[in-house]
DNA sequence: CAGGCTATTGCAACACGTTGCAGTAAGGGC
DNA sequence: GCCCTTACTGCAACGTGTTGCAATAGCCTG
């Protein structure tokens, strides 16, 4: 994966106006492209990779996976989208976040929860602040022991 | 991966006890155990899979990844290691952490700081207390910009 | 110390993600 | 509308990590 230094997730997404931003980079709009970002318009909050390819399958059997991932990493430095890493590392991909959040993901059971951001930010804000790191809360995930994994431990 | 639910971490690991916790849990002691264990007892802080299976090899040249991957599943639910995930999703193992920490992970360069457990411990708490969920601070990995990549993006 | 139960191994196959390369095509300039 | 530059695509190969399966080998019991 290429480093991605992305902008700021704006709040809701200008499908529309993508095209256009990606040209203005000097990069250029191909069919390919439009594909995912239709794809991508019509998905609301998590996604995996996988879930993406699939569905420009469908849309356009011939989709190939690295063409994917690289405009994943275009669209996400025009921070379209944003991604973190579930507890297996795969990536979990942001789309059209309503309000940046993290994640809080169970090592056992591999449940999904939603940090939202007021509950990071005094934390995020600290770090800035001693140690001069900006951290995204986008790609934020705590991984740990759920409430239902850790009464059923400790039953054990 | 499986999930692994893990012992805390002692401070610091008594090697030469582990084949009896192992057998103690109804587990084998293998000769392919004895090789891994002995490079982790070499190890000091952060090693990726790679680095342990390469050491591994110029012990036993038949070392195969499945079971080294298989044996630091073992190892983590005994609480000797534990692991986190680079900013590409990859795999970094903690051995013998001399004490809980996380990471702050620049998106930009790569570069890995550590983060004391002082500086997250309030947040895993509020999160422990209002959400009831654990969290591990050494699975704990904070993506963002170090300094330096701050300081380059900003001057473009 | 022989026998049996079963955890473990090694292999092969798979899924995810990245990268190098040769050919293709977007889109700006004329 | 054509040409030219070069970003992009598709492919193949690789690295990381997981999983199913048959064969092997710990370790417990008698």
């Amino acid at each position: 994966m290429n480093a991605r230094a992305a902008e700021p997730p704006s709040s809701s997404v200008a499908w529309d106006r993508i095209p256009d931003r990606v040209r203005a980079r000097g990069l250029r709009w191909t069919p390919q492209r439009a594909t995912l970002v239709s794809v991508l318009a019509q998905a609301e909050g998590h996604v995996t990779v996988s879930q993406l390819i699939e569905r420009c399958r469908e849309l356009e059997p011939d989709t190939t996976p690295s063409t994917v991932y690289r405009t994943l990493d275009v669209l996400e430095t025009l921070g379209v989208i944003s991604h973190s890493h579930g507890r297996d590392g795969r990536q979990i991909l942001h789309v059209r976040p309503a309000r940046a959040h993290g994640h809080l993901i169970c090592s056992t059971c591999g449940s999904e929860e939603d940090l939202p951001s007021a509950e990071a930010s005094t934390f995020l804000h600290a770090i800035q602040r001693d140690r001069d790191f900006v951290a995204s809360l986008d790609h934020l995930s705590v991984t740990g022991l759920c409430h239902a994994c850790r009464s059923s431990v400790a039953s054990d």
